[in-house]
DNA sequence: CTTAGTGCAAAACCTTTGCAACTCT
DNA sequence: AGAGTTGCAAAGGTTTTGCACTAAG
């Protein structure tokens, strides 16, 4: 399932890398913050006002880290900065997302279906696909409410 | 089909916008670089290259324009810079990129089974759905021998 | 002639990096 | 002790903006 604070703590052992506090913190900001796509700037805004001490340059290079070792993932919805989210090692969790046009809201849709296209791509094109990302466009059921009426 | 001059000319006209010589240049450089994922600086090397004068706050300018008009599509690949394609209206054309996490070459890839995964999408998430981008991510056919040997 | 568009340089952002101080193991 | 990590400030890279000037309708 989902990332923990000792899977993380194994993980660093096996490589050498050191489990400080600035790195928990982190770990902990996407822990209690499920379902965010959370920008540098957010985790260093979260962290520092459950008043722990961090510098900003530690939040980039915890991210770029944690994301080489998959334990999060790097999304872009297109609004100037990179975002983060846990990953979902289960397929299961597999899941893409609904961007408003109007007023940006982000929602997430769970979905396996992509597996059979994954296939006939990977045939097709002869990549050897390991991830996809999707992402729709449209309005949500708010704004849609506003620009039907 | 795509778009061309006249058909660019005329959207202008509609919304009291002026045809310029720079946005002339700018819509031209992406009709004669299909398929090729510019960035604003790639427009602007292109454009000075045929020895006409333009700046390069114009080709930002332009390039937001032309996605607000949805003459171009702004896609983003992780490298740090926005990118743009000339959008095809036919959705016929609807395609999608896979790219190689090795060398970070961008394929295209052509597809329409997409459609009925977004309508499931919209039922479900009571969304209005307009619009999808659809990326995988792997290793391409040269990066894959590498890997393997 | 009027309004929109351009170019330049400066500013604004987000992200990365060099380096001395520090802290896990 | 020793290697990796941090924080700060400076630098880098992309994109945006203010303003005087220019060009399209």
């Amino acid at each position: 399932m989902t990332m923990n604070m000792n899977d993380l703590r194994n993980m660093f052992r096996e490589r050498q890398y050191k489990m400080t506090s600035q790195r928990q913190t982190i770990l902990q900001a996407f822990i209690d913050n499920p379902a965010q796509h959370l920008s540098a700037e957010d985790i260093y805004g979260i962290v520092r006002k459950e008043s722990s001490e961090l510098g900003l340059a530690t939040v980039y290079r915890t991210l770029e880290l944690l994301s080489e070792l998959e334990v999060l993932q790097k999304i872009d919805f297109g609004d100037g900065r990179h975002r983060y989210e846990i990953n979902e090692t289960s397929s299961l969790h597999h899941h893409h997302h609904l961007i408003c046009v109007l007023c940006g809201k982000v929602k997430e849709f769970e979905d396996d279906l992509l597996e059979t296209l994954e296939n006939a791509v990977a045939l097709k094109s002869n990549f050897k696909i390991i991830d996809h990302q999707l992402k729709f466009y449209g309005y949500c059921s708010e704004c849609r409410d506003k620009v039907e009426s």
